[in-house]
RNA sequence: GCGCGGGUGGCUUAGUCGGUUAGAGCACCCGGCUGAUAACCGGGAGGUCGCAGGUUCAAGUCCUGCCUCGCGCACCA
């Protein structure tokens, strides 16, 4: 039933597109949570992605890992249901469709009409579904994507609108004006996490600019970096505590002055005194000095006269204090465009300067501004500012002959722009609502004390740091794709927020009622614009109130996944109860300030609750160079290149083992190849090896047992193996390093299991009678692949499950953690389960330190001799007689074996350690240090040059050892024992728990005729098998063989014996001395030997 | 500018409490081994451990400053 089949070769593409098919008809994914469905559950939520962009590699990386745990964690028996979700509303899909439809302003999309426009919206969000879901699909992302939630359904709205009322009805939610980053050619604000994706480092022209005083000859110098705000200027603040001097320049410029502006002789300059060298290109004579609170009060002319109506306003254009005003840059005095800057504008209400815009929604200048500005785009009016202000007069008319630039230089810095469009933000004052997340700052910090963060300093640091300097979160947008503000408002400011749609009908069913005219409001009413916008509400005394007409920042949909992914609290509730917050979630580091904050923050302020437990944030995903993949960069790796070519295991297991989840991956093409070929070749050969001679065997693992115990040492080794790399894989997948486990498998895989178990197990399973040690080779495979599949699986879940279901008749993902099964434990939980029932449950095959130190000993003494062969000019076919163990543990259980490596007819063991070894005495700096202190150098090179370190052994033993002035003690020097000089061997240093110990390998070197004649077998064996190969033999094909050699040792009748039977020789001929090979017969030499044979 | 994380042979990376020969993989060269795979084994070449100071008997490791890359922050006027 069990009985494995034969494996043939490996094409890994195929076998994972058939295996997905199987998948898809035994319903395999579902049927992994159906089976674990009385187990604790372990929550995870899927972060949505925008269906409106390809998916890309990073995508791949950022679902490996979702799943890897979910896979992991349903293995140990917990029920993990992955609700799949997307992310549809927000500007990233109006930009699209803007694009598409070239609507590129908003008069543009109103007169397209916003229904057809948000249509239009509604359809391009599913543009790359398909590749979406082929992509996951291909990878094995297993995911419900048949049931996900979906954040433009009015369900999930609706619960959207009942967390912002939850908001609303604590006082959270507040309606406001304030200068926020803008972005001209979307049309709306951002949010400062939104800010936070955009910032770009540019160099822009910045001004120093005279402010003409009303009353006296001079001027005040203040500095900008954005020449569109001096039309809005009406202030300019000092620090009352700076010093400031005014100045007269003595004498012209230099020659080195370049660009625009400047000062005639005699004219007079206010700045803060520690600028001046910095600011001014005069020599100058400081005419006084004074602090910053003198020149309070003090008018100036207006730069551009018309711009900004006076009104009523007793303090504009004139110099105003403000404490944050600094001398780390500029001038000392900060020109103060009230609608342009945060400061600017608290500084503007608190004066009383007029708030007059200068520059509209659409990014230009206002008419009325100045004939040549208006209506021009603020960012193209860099030059024409600088030409006005440098005309004779300068551009109000009123200042010097100079004009009222002073100076110019480019300036570098970082500056926000829009992250879907590039172009920079503009500061500027609007309505706009906010969550007052400083309200709530205390428990943000808090419930993020109590996420398991990985790694820990993301969440303490970065995601800390944040939270330590939260603002009010900005969640309104002028947008038309998105949820709706769920908020009415009357003219003079009475609100209501409503949390449902039967809250919906109800208040438009009292409107009616009073005789105000609205539209039908059904059950399914669209909750998006414009039908929402179209309901008129009555306020509580009688007025009509319209919809503030703004759509949520689509971040706050993201944040409320955990409950609106089920309806709640109007369905679900259930599910919900017993969901939140969830067990774990896994995003790309650039989501700390996304969705890993607005989860945290729509949780506390509705819930008063963290809402995940657990958060791995991933590292970005750069190319091969290290630079960050972008389209634009056109470095974007296509994950098909993979999927087709070394298939989504090795894709996958590469992610995986190529660093920590959260360090930047570059990502190596080259390095899925050598998954490839390392990892999975290597695996699939080692299962080919087995199941073959299972299956040539009919090998039954359940029709016959072998007892692990009585089983050769090298199968109990390989076993014990497996016991100690399976612990430590499963530690690290509890400490999230994923990486270092599965780089410790891979090396168990290639390295143990492949290169010395394999190796040397393979003639157990040629010889074609039943044997118990022949079974025990295939029990002890059998058991090792099957727990390495189970193990491997939740990473690179494929080839795992072939190997798994041919083996054993059951699919890996329907199968138990070899560790154990915590999540089916009574009372167990996603955090909490009995540690030594867990422990009962684990299916590990015995484990045996000494067993796995001894092996360690036998492959290191292999690898000795196969070094002193080289050093000794002696090839590794041509046997030694004796191979002499010096030292060391009992090895006489694997003397056999390393006869075998070693090609010695016969090992020794050696008890007169001193005939083969000498001693060497290591001065122990630990130890000598404290004693020796700064002789310790000295003390150590008479402890290392020592010419009779014997003796210097044995005084130190009797006490009596001293060196400059120090007793020598036992601890204070390490003794080697190394091979002696003139012999074949060497020595390995080998540990066992505590002690170390130095075993040395000797060869014996003579040759005999017996040894010659051999070894003249094994080559000729060696070249027939080549040539067997080259001809393509089939395994059990015979041959005749026919030899002649020219100066060779006597071969023995068995050795030219063992050649026909190792080559299946049917009729052999060593032709005698002299005879001559025929043309064509292939030819070698070895050692002088020259050899010829021909096979037929 | 401030904060976090990096910088180790051509490339990727390990390096614990500071301990004396800085370890591995890929690639390269030489040799060996193989009815064993795109393999394996041995050896070799290749390193000023970003730079400069400092602490120490001893620094890749600790301290200070700087350079550089990435990420994050922002009251930058």
């Amino acid at each position: 039933m069990a009985q494995p089949s034969a494996a043939g070769e490996l094409d890994a593409v195929r076998l994972e597109n058939e295996l997905l098919e199987q998948w898809k008809s035994e319903q395999a994914f579902d049927s992994s949570i159906q089976n674990r469905k009385d187990g604790a559950p372990f929550i995870f939520l899927e972060g949505p992605p925008t269906a409106n962009g390809k998916p890309g590699i990073h995508h791949v990386v950022a679902r490996t890992y979702k799943d890897l745990v979910c896979r992991w964690k349903t293995m140990e028996g917990f029920k993990v249901e992955r609700k799949g979700g997307w992310d549809t509303h927000g500007l990233p899909v109006e930009i699209e469709v803007q694009k598409r439809l070239d609507l590129m302003s908003n008069e543009a999309i109103q007169q397209f009409g916003m229904d057809a426009f948000n249509q239009a919206c509604r359809e391009s969000v599913w543009t790359y579904e398909a590749a979406w879901r082929e992509m996951t699909e291909r990878m094995a992302y297993w995911v419900d994507l048949d049931n996900p939630y979906v954040t433009l359904d009015n369900n999930y709205v609706e619960s959207c609108w009942w967390a912002l009322k939850q908001m609303f009805d604590k006082g959270y939610l507040y309606r406001g004006h304030k200068v926020l980053p803008y972005c001209p050619q979307t049309g709306t604000s951002y949010s400062s996490h939104e800010v936070a994706l955009g910032y770009k480092e540019v160099e822009e022209p910045s001004v120093y600019v005279k402010f003409k005083l009303t009353d006296e000859d001079a001027s005040i110098l203040a500095w900008t970096t954005t020449p569109w705000t001096l039309p809005g200027n009406v202030g300019l603040a000092v620090g009352p505590e700076v010093t400031y001097v005014r100045c007269r320049v003595k004498e012209a410029a230099g020659e080195s002055w370049t660009g625009s502006g400047g000062a005639d002789v005699g004219e007079e300059l206010i700045l803060a005194k520690d600028l001046m060298k910095e600011v001014l290109r005069h020599h100058v004579e400081i005419i006084e000095e004074f602090p910053g609170s003198t020149l309070v009060g003090r008018s100036y002319e207006p730069l551009f006269p018309d711009a900004v109506p006076r009104k009523d306003s007793m303090t504009a254009w004139t110099v105003l204090e403000a404490d944050w005003v600094t001398t780390t840059d500029g001038t000392g005095v900060v020109h103060t465009a009230v609608m342009y800057g945060e400061d600017d504008y608290n500084l503007g209400m608190d004066a009383g300067l007029p708030a007059h815009h200068t520059v509209g929604m659409d990014g230009n200048f206002i008419e009325g501004t100045h004939p040549e500005l208006d209506g021009i785009y603020v960012k193209d009016c860099d030059a024409t500012i600088i030409g006005l202000l440098s005309a004779a007069g300068g551009s109000n008319g009123k200042g010097p002959k100079s004009g009222l630039l002073y100076r110019e230089k480019e300036y570098s810095h970082d500056y926000p722009h829009c992250w879907r469009t590039d172009h920079p933000l503009l500061y500027y004052a609007m309505d706009s609502w906010f969550v007052r997340m400083t309200a709530v700052k205390e428990r943000l910090l808090e419930f993020n004390d109590e996420v398991e963060w990985a790694p820990d300093w993301v969440g303490e640091g970065r995601f800390g740091e944040w939270l330590r300097n939260v603002k009010d979160w900005a969640i309104s947008r002028e947008r038309y794709w998105g949820t709706p503000l769920p908020v009415w408002r009357t003219e003079d400011g009475k609100m209501k927020c409503i949390g449902s749609i039967a809250e919906l009908q109800e208040e438009v069913a009292k409107a009616v009622a009073a005789g105000i005219e609205n539209p039908e409001c059904p059950d399914d009413v669209d909750l998006h614009r414009p039908i929402v916008d179209g309901f008129t509400l009555l306020s509580d005394d009688g007025q009509p109130m319209h919809r503030e007409p703004f759509v949520m920042d689509c971040w706050f949909d993201s944040g409320c996944a955990s409950f609106a992914q089920w309806h709640h609290p109007f369905d679900g509730g259930e599910q919900f109860d017993a969901s939140f917050p969830v067990d774990y979630i896994c995003e790309g580091v650039d989501q700390t300030r996304g969705w890993f904050y607005t989860l945290l923050a729509v949780s506390t302020t509705v819930f008063d609750s963290k809402a995940y437990k657990r958060c791995l944030s991933l590292g970005l995903i750069l190319d091969a160079e290290g630079k960050k993949m972008s389209k634009s960069r056109g470095n974007i790796v296509d994950p098909w290149d993979h999927f087709n070519r070394e298939g989504a295991d090795a894709t996958r297991w590469y992610m995986v083992t190529a660093g920590a989840p959260w360090n930047p991956l570059k990502f190596d093409s080259n390095g899925v190849r050598e998954t490839y070929a390392k990892m999975f070749l290597t695996l699939w050969n080692v299962y080919k090896f087995h199941a073959d001679y299972a299956a040539l065997d009919g090998f039954d693992p359940e029709s016959s047992s072998s007892d692990p115990a009585q089983r050769p040492e090298l199968d109990r080794w390989v076993l014990s193996r497996l016991n100690t790399v399976a612990t430590e894989y499963h530690d690290g997948f509890v400490n999230w390093q994923f990486h270092k486990a599965c780089r410790d498998l891979e090396d168990f895989i290639v390295n143990d299991l492949s290169n010395w178990y394999v190796r040397r197990s393979r003639r157990r399973l040629w010889d074609e009678a039943e044997s118990g040690d022949k079974l025990a080779c295939q029990h002890t495979l059998h058991e090792v692949l099957t727990t390495l599949c189970r193990l491997i699986a939740p990473v690179s879940p494929f080839m795992v499950d072939i190997i798994h279901r041919n083996l054993t008749g059951s699919a890996v993902h329907q199968s138990d953690w070899p560790l154990g099964i915590p999540g089916t434990i009574e009372g167990a939980t996603a955090d909490h389960w009995d540690e030594a029932a867990a422990k009962a449950t684990a299916s590990l095959p015995p484990h045996d330190p000494a067993l796995e130190a001894s092996m360690n000993l036998v492959r290191e003494l292999a690898e000795a001799g196969r070094r002193v062969r080289i050093d000794n000019n002696r090839r590794q076919r041509l046997p030694c007689s004796k191979g002499f163990i010096v030292a060391g543990p009992d090895l006489s259980a694997f003397h056999d074996l390393l006869a075998e490596e070693l090609n010695v007819e016969f090992i020794q063991v050696e008890n007169d350690l001193d005939r083969f070894q000498r001693i060497e005495l290591a001065p122990n700096f630990r130890a000598l240090a404290p004693k020796a202190r700064a002789n310790v150098n000295d003390v150590a090179n008479a402890i290392k040059s020592s010419e009779d370190p014997v003796g210097l052994l044995a005084e130190i033993d009797a006490g009596t050892a001293t060196i400059m002035d120090i007793a020598i003690e036992r601890s204070d020097v390490e003794v080697k024992r190394v091979e002696r000089e003139g012999f074949a061997a060497q020595t390995v240093e080998v540990t066992h728990g505590e002690t170390t110990s130095h075993v040395s390998l000797v060869l014996d070197m003579n040759d005999t005729p017996e040894l010659l004649s051999k070894g003249m077998a094994r080559d000729i064996t060696r070249r027939v098998q080549a040539r067997r190969k080259t001809l393509d033999l089939a395994l059990e094909a015979t041959i005749e063989l026919e030899v002649w050699m020219e100066n060779a040792p006597a071969m023995m009748a068995a050795d030219e014996e063992w050649v026909a039977t190792e080559t299946r020789t049917a009729a052999c001929v060593f032709h005698p001395k002299g005879a001559s090979p025929p043309a064509g017969a292939e030819r070698f030499e070895v050692d002088g030997t020259v050899v010829h044979f021909t096979v037929v």
